[in-house]
DNA sequence: TCCGACGTTCAAACCGGTTTAGTCGGCCTC
DNA sequence: GAGGCCGACTAAACCGGTTTGAACGTCGGA
């Protein structure tokens, strides 16, 4: 296995400096066409790219962006989000070559993860997701000074640029249309409150309520998980007076409340009426198949990336707006059992 | 924001050269103690932490491994493993500063990737999952020069050296299981045969019919992934003569073959016993509880991390197999139905 | 004929570390 | 007291790029 060529190799087969080189990569002005192409056939001919380790030393650029996931693998795995956001971001980054670098780690050990990366410049910048209440991360990306983007509402990022996408629009819908299907005993199956989607999501159900003039179901902590789901909808469904329909913070804990009723013999959706959220592939295909709402996660990823871009090279962007989540309705809906 | 501070910072700071810094913090003899202690005080007084990249182009390594995903961001949402899998990968490499970097793109654009992290040294090796037949990328790996582990069967690699987990014994176990059930018409729902793991487990699944003596039932693809599951469930229900087991190549498919003969009205498991493979988060959770197996995906990453740190450190290493996927029975599997 | 401007190219410095090949002073030995 | 050795430290080269400042040849204009 040769060495692999460097610039040297290349200014010395092109006949020429190693700063022309550079020049006619970059396409510098100031170098002879025909200068040029000399180079850069010599460069194919040796097969050589540029190092992004040293052509990043002089830049004083990582050519890659940091991702920092704090939850537990599991979860993670069973979160369509991820796969679609990174897939996004990959799409805007790649291109030009640069990178995503995915650290999965603790909540504990989160903080520590980041000085890493700003301390060693590992990378450019960092898209934080998951924002939590009292987050610690916008203050202490400020305090490294480690470029960053918040993917959630602005209003969680201090005065971090912020890409959003609307989660409150899908949910009021659901529950309109559940309050349009006859429904009064909307119940809510929460994720944890420590996460600021969580919390939108569960404070947007109360306001809708609250609009449409219904009373505040029952609420119980659900965890984001099939295990917390499934605990919530067996309460529920014991109550003495258990609700119509029940609203999720997400499909994993709705795919495991729909196979509680199921066991529970109360059929879905004659009985009770079930929404999720987050469109998992799976939802389509339970019985019956779940309503749900879709976000738009790859396009979240492209522009989160787009706006970390914008915010390294100028300091700081504008918000950005995204289309909002859309209610996807399904059979787990239907008319409210008659009283 | 003050520029960050350079390892000539700190040996002003503490009187010495940059040599002398960079000895005391790699803990090189020929440095006394009251020397190095003053040096490690001046950079923890500066914060200071040795970068990356300037560290990386004078050792020559990236400080990064690589993890290429040429899949739809759809299916690789929907498996439990890759968030484990990178857990543990992380886990290993995260302790000495190291980071994953990840790449989703599409089958088309692989080599492309490869080729670009190989030549831009922008990883030290790579990971290399989801093996196809023939599949194009130890050749390439070999020829590009880039240091790569096999997660799957060491004979799936060529001369790279492969992490095993066989998955084949927990498939015999629920087979075995299910022909002690009495089952005699047990169907596999297989995955994209082209992923040399699919294969791998639909030929088991036939090897362990033959062994017991039973006929091989029906196969139809289900591309591992809801829809598929869905269809080809749909055509073994509607036979003339269905099968009273169905072994599927993964849980997401097997999810949806549990909804599916609910649909039809098929009772599992009085009718239909079903097994998935993954032991995804839902599964536990779906109705009846999917049996499936399960692999440990964590510990598959964490040793392929140190396999690959072997590779690049010696150029080989010795394949390692680790303890096999173990079957999970569950309530979807039962006796089979009278004749 | 001479000068300045311009287009092209290159030598050298730089990015921030690591490493090699010394230098220096002190101690031991003969 | 000279020579040799050793431990502690440093100057300088190096990794592989980019960028600055200057040099060079050519041409047009005075």
């Amino acid at each position: 296995m040769a060495r692999k060529p460097t610039i040297a190799d290349v200014a010395q087969r092109a006949g020429v400096s190693r700063a022309t080189v550079s020049f006619a990569l970059n396409d510098r002005p100031g170098i002879a066409e025909e200068t040029k192409a000399r180079v850069l056939v010599a460069a194919a001919d040796l097969g050589w790219t540029p190092s992004r380790q040293a052509r990043g030393l002089s830049l004083g650029k990582a050519g890659a962006f940091g991702l920092v996931l704090a939850r537990e693998a599991e979860q993670i795995g069973a979160d369509p989000f991820f796969p679609a956001f990174i897939a996004g971001v990959e799409a805007v980054i790649g291109q030009r070559g640069d990178g995503l670098m995915v650290h999965l780690t603790t909540p504990e050990q989160e903080q520590g993860v980041y000085e890493r990366l700003a301390a060693q410049r590992q990378v450019d910048g960092v898209l934080l997701t998951d924002l939590r209440r009292a987050d610690p991360r916008p203050p202490l990306m400020r305090e490294l000074g480690l470029p960053a983007v918040v993917v959630g509402q602005p209003e969680w990022g201090g005065d971090l640029t912020a890409v959003s996408l609307d989660d409150e629009p899908a949910y009021a819908d659901a529950i309109r249309r559940l309050a349009e299907l006859g429904h009064r005993r909307i119940a809510h199956v929460e994720g944890p409150q420590e996460l600021r989607h969580a919390h939108r999501r569960r404070t947007a159900w109360e306001q809708t309520l609250h609009a449409l003039g219904l009373p505040e179901g029952p609420v119980l902590p659900g965890g984001f998980s099939p295990e917390g789901g499934a605990r919530a909808t067996r309460e529920l469904l014991t109550l003495p007076e258990p609700p119509t329909a029940i609203v999720y913070g997400n499909d994993l804990a709705a795919m495991a409340g729909l196979s509680v009723a199921q066991e529970l013999g109360v059929r879905v959706p004659d009985q009770l009426s079930v929404v999720g959220y987050d469109d998992a592939p799976l939802t389509r295909y339970s019985y019956p198949p779940l309503a749900s709402a879709r976000a738009d996660a790859r396009g979240w990823g492209e522009a989160a990336a787009r706006a970390l871009d914008a915010v390294i090279a100028l300091g700081t962007a504008a918000h950005v707006e995204l289309p909002p989540a859309q209610f996807v309705p399904r059979a787990s809906i239907g008319p409210a059992p008659r009283g």
